[in-house]
DNA sequence: GTTGAGCGTT
């Protein structure tokens, strides 16, 4: 802290050489914050209590998911605790000690993998990086076009912005574009919220640069049953364990449902079918329907129950997906067999799988036929779905207990679709990540 | 109370 620090900020008084922090002295504090441990950290505000938000962690590290520290005690890794995505001090404060950026593990794990695809890969196809306008929604009225690239240019450099006004009157419609020359720049751009002028803005692709069956579709989940006290700030946090969380809509007035778009669709995928406790409340995810479709799927999923029935489209379509696209990759029969005893033998997390314990009265027949359907629909113009799909099947456990005591993996039965090979991916990570699965992972995914 | 706003006079 340099001398002049001392002076502007009085609290640190120079005969308290020791600058012990009251609650109140610890406003104003930043914490340091790195991507690798021997990377140059970035300091990171906390709060007034001394916190520190994971949402603040990941304004800066998208799609963090928590911090750890190197214990000068123990020499080992240790984890912060984090709370209803509030990160707690250790116990001897954070101090300049260097905390380093976790990541969910299956995103680190696709995005190596990805990487690996892409040097293995001799085509690189660097024509995706072109980067192009964003549309940024939610600015101000008083927002002009020196504030936004003002703004944009803490990002990268910025090469177009519009505030988009009316022709008559000249007042803002409250939305503009900006676009970036850098293709990183553009990246960061879209996975993040802004503050501009005191307003939360959303940067997204424009409606006109979406591919024409909206591959972002398959990256979206329904939250059901939300209650009006669940913020989009809460559901952010909440989900940011799970990967990188690049929108979270609650239409208003509320309406007990909520949506929640990750960058990654595996992710996604993974989710949807499980009942999960937000602030004490079980909601339930399941995959979001197309957004002016016509009526009438609901009734299709809904008896099949583990909610995998339906999640049929998109998923092998998005090729414009940052995180890669695994529409080619292929199961060979040791995968299924590997992927089928996992299933089958019980290791209890079947829950995760077909949470909803309905007493899965329906047979391939229906569920086939709901995936047809949906592929019909939304997966228009595209033929690939048959080839990337696969179906596993595994016997019912007869315990029916709907009740929901027991295990929930008794509950499951009937038969899983798995719409694509990313799906069935996402599965084996999820699977991966729990008990006796691990193998699976390391050999098979 | 389980399926969502707003999208470019280029």
């Amino acid at each position: 802290m340099l001398l002049t620090d001392l002076v502007s900020f009085p609290r640190y008084g120079f005969n308290n050489i020791e600058f012990s922090q009251t609650r109140a002295e610890m406003a104003d504090m930043y914490i340091r914050v790195a991507e690798e441990e021997n990377e140059e950290p970035m300091e990171i505000p906390s709060e007034d209590d001394g916190t520190v938000l994971l949402s603040t962690v990941a304004a800066q590290f998208p799609g963090a998911c928590g911090l750890r520290y190197r214990s000068p005690i123990s020499q080992c890794m240790r984890g912060v605790r984090l709370v209803d995505g509030v990160l707690h001090a250790p116990e001897n404060g954070w101090g300049n000690l260097v905390f380093v950026v976790n990541y969910p593990k299956e995103s680190a794990d696709n995005k190596r993998k990805m990487d690996e695809i892409d040097a293995s890969s001799a085509k690189i196809k660097r024509g995706d990086q072109k980067t192009s306008d964003l549309i940024v929604l939610g600015l101000p009225w008083k927002t002009t076009e020196q504030d936004l690239k003002e703004y944009f240019s803490t990002f990268g450099d910025v090469i177009m912005v519009q505030v988009k006004r009316d022709a008559k009157t000249g007042n803002s419609k409250g939305f503009g574009f900006v676009r970036f020359a850098d293709w990183e720049a553009q990246g960061k751009v879209i996975t993040q919220r802004h503050m501009i002028d005191g307003r939360w803005c959303d940067c997204k692709l424009p409606n006109s640069k979406q591919g024409p069956d909206e591959p972002m579709r398959s990256r979206k989940v329904f939250v059901g049953r939300c209650t009006e006290d669940m913020t989009s700030d809460d559901l952010r946090q909440f989900f940011m364990q799970y990967g990188e969380v690049t929108d979270v809509f609650i239409p208003k007035p509320f309406r007990a449902f909520a949506f929640v778009t990750f960058a990654d669709d595996q992710i996604a995928a993974s989710l949807c079918g499980e009942d999960l406790i937000i602030k004490g409340v079980s909601v339930h995810i399941s995959n979001a329907e197309p957004k002016h479709s016509g009526r009438g799927h609901m009734m299709d999923r809904v008896r099949y129950g583990n909610g995998f029935g339906a999640q049929a489209f998109g998923s092998s379509r998005s090729s414009s997906s940052s995180l890669g696209n695994f529409s080619n990759f292929n199961l060979n029969p040791a995968m299924m067999a590997a992927a089928q005893a996992a299933l089958q033998s019980s290791w209890g997390m079947m829950g995760m799988l077909a949470q909803q314990g309905q007493s899965a009265t329906s047979g391939s027949g229906a569920s086939g036929a709901s995936s047809a359907r949906d592929q019909t629909q939304y997966s228009t113009g595209n033929s690939n779905y048959s080839s990337s799909s696969a179906a596993l099947g595994w016997g019912a456990g007869s315990n029916a207990a709907s009740s929901g005591k027991g295990p929930l993996w008794q509950h499951c039965a009937a038969e899983i679709i798995i719409p694509s090979s990313s799906c069935l991916k996402a599965l084996l990570a999820r699977l991966a990540d729990t008990g006796p699965g691990k193998w699976l992972a390391a050999g098979c995914v």
